[in-house]
DNA sequence: CCGCGATATGTTTGACGAAACATAACGAGA
DNA sequence: TCTCGTTATGTTTCGTCAAACATATCGCGG
């Protein structure tokens, strides 16, 4: 078997991801990650929900905070619940403004979406 | 060094891909290749322009054909040229869709694209 | 009929990224 | 001080995808 821990970006209208000459690039995958990690409160769990090792979301992660110019998930070690990870200013901003981004997209080219969609087999 | 034959989408403020679920998806690299085949009158020729070898080209066009109703490409082994490829009004129309919808969606998101590029380090 | 330029495919090799595995360190609370 | 859950990293293994390499076929024109 192939298995699938993690399907990819499946069952979307529309795959959007903004690219930054250089400076990196956000698609659905950070963005959803960004997500539950606001809902979670810490990169493990939030990457256990997505089906990824912690590992990769701790990358996702670093690579996020380095192509910004604040981080936009602040970290905590140790602590009454062993620790955790919420989401900055910064990082909220980048979300809601992703989201935005995608939402209006979807919204302009709706209509001729349908109409590529009539002609798949 | 690490060579750099064909340089991905870069450049792109936003890098948009279709996805239809199980139907295949279709990004910037396929449309290239569309428009180019359209320009060249050959697979070859179009993917030698984009650095890429003649079989994944061909691979491409492959996969474009086999997920819409009708084929996009059509092509013709031997006579003068040695033969050629030409996109058909399917071709046409779904490369046309498919550049229309990318250039809805930049200008509806523009405003805050450029609000995260500013968050950029 | 032979060669040219393009389509059409199979096979092999290799590079890259993801996954798996393995630890270390942290810090509050019991 | 010992545990617990999390952050933080290093190392190794592995699967996948692309490139490279190698042919075969086609069909007109010279």
């Amino acid at each position: 078997m192939t298995r699938t821990p993690a399907p990819p970006p499946e069952r979307h209208r529309l795959s959007i991801r903004l690219v930054f000459d250089d400076s990196g690039m956000m698609g659905p995958g950070k963005a959803e990650l960004l997500e539950r990690i606001a809902r979670c409160g810490s990169i493990a769990a939030a990457g256990r929900e997505m089906g990824m090792s912690y590992k990769r979301a701790w990358m996702l992660i670093e690579t996020l905070n380095a192509m910004f110019r604040e981080p936009l998930v602040e970290r905590v070690r140790g602590g009454p619940g062993g620790g955790g990870a919420e989401l900055t200013p910064a990082g909220q901003e980048v979300l809601a403004l992703y989201r935005a981004i995608v939402a209006e997209a979807e919204a302009a080219g709706q209509e001729r979406l349908e109409a590529m969609r009539a002609l798949l087999k």
